[in-house]
DNA sequence: CTACGAAGTAGAGCCGACTCTAGGTCAAGC
DNA sequence: GCTTGACCTAGAGTCGGCTCTACTTCGTAG
């Protein structure tokens, strides 16, 4: 096992919820902000940071934005100072997108709750004529 | 042009979003609730209710119910009377996946509204140096 | 009578995001 | 010294949901 400092790419995906392939297959798509540091063998060693950027891109993903999109994110945070008006504008749009996507559920929410109900009443009504016999 | 009650294919598309593709699609993987019409030569006619179901359909998959699980609510359906139950069953289920769906986008947008203001407040703080100087 | 546009069918292709396979290295434990 | 298990790489495969292709058939307009 390695020393308290530094997680190996299973430990990550226990903490993460990812696979190791997904791990692996983020890396290689370039969504990681620093290259991960390489212990004997050749192993991945994840620092803390990795962690909790993965998180991040985790919750980008699961809102739906594409693994390219992060990557541009990513790229800029790579690229270090000067650019954090380009990564507004990204983090603003998806925020705008996800606020529709919020939106679009809520419709789908109410017409799912409203069939819900109405079912609901019919297998009760079904169910008390049933009981009154 | 088919007189007033039915609608061909292409103005389906246009009423509801989709594409003729994707209206055939559909149709093959069996989620109208009932056999579409054909006119002469052998085309679709779609009548309102047609119209309305897939409104309905394209609600669920918006929400993410996958195909097949349509097809099972829809082939209920299709069978009549007396499995209201399982119907309802599988509304309150996707029900509470939307639920959690929309926990998670929420979750996901506080954190993006969060580093958005941070990134806002430092931009910020960039310009009024830049206009103090 | 020719051309066009909108429809039809069957089936292939595409895209995104993983997921899995094959074959290999290495350290620890029996 | 052999097995096991976690890791490595490169690249192939999968899955869902369309989307597109190829080719045909109509009905109307020029």
């Amino acid at each position: 096992m390695l020393d308290h400092m530094g997680l190996s790419i299973g430990q990550v995906a226990e903490r993460t919820g990812l696979s190791v392939h997904a791990l692996r297959f983020y890396e290689k798509e370039g969504i990681l902000a620093h290259q991960v540091h390489r212990g004997p063998g050749g192993r991945r060693v994840y620092t803390d940071q990795d962690l909790a950027w993965l998180k991040m891109c985790i919750m980008l993903r699961m809102s739906g934005m594409p693994v390219p999109e992060i990557r541009r994110y990513t790229d800029l945070v790579r690229q270090g100072d000067g650019n954090e008006l380009q990564r507004l504008d990204i983090l603003k749009e998806h925020q705008e997108r996800v606020r529709e996507q919020m939106a679009q559920l809520q419709e789908c929410m109410d017409l799912i709750t409203h069939k819900v109900s109405v079912y609901q009443d019919y297998v009760n009504s079904i169910d008390a004529r049933a009981v009154g016999q």
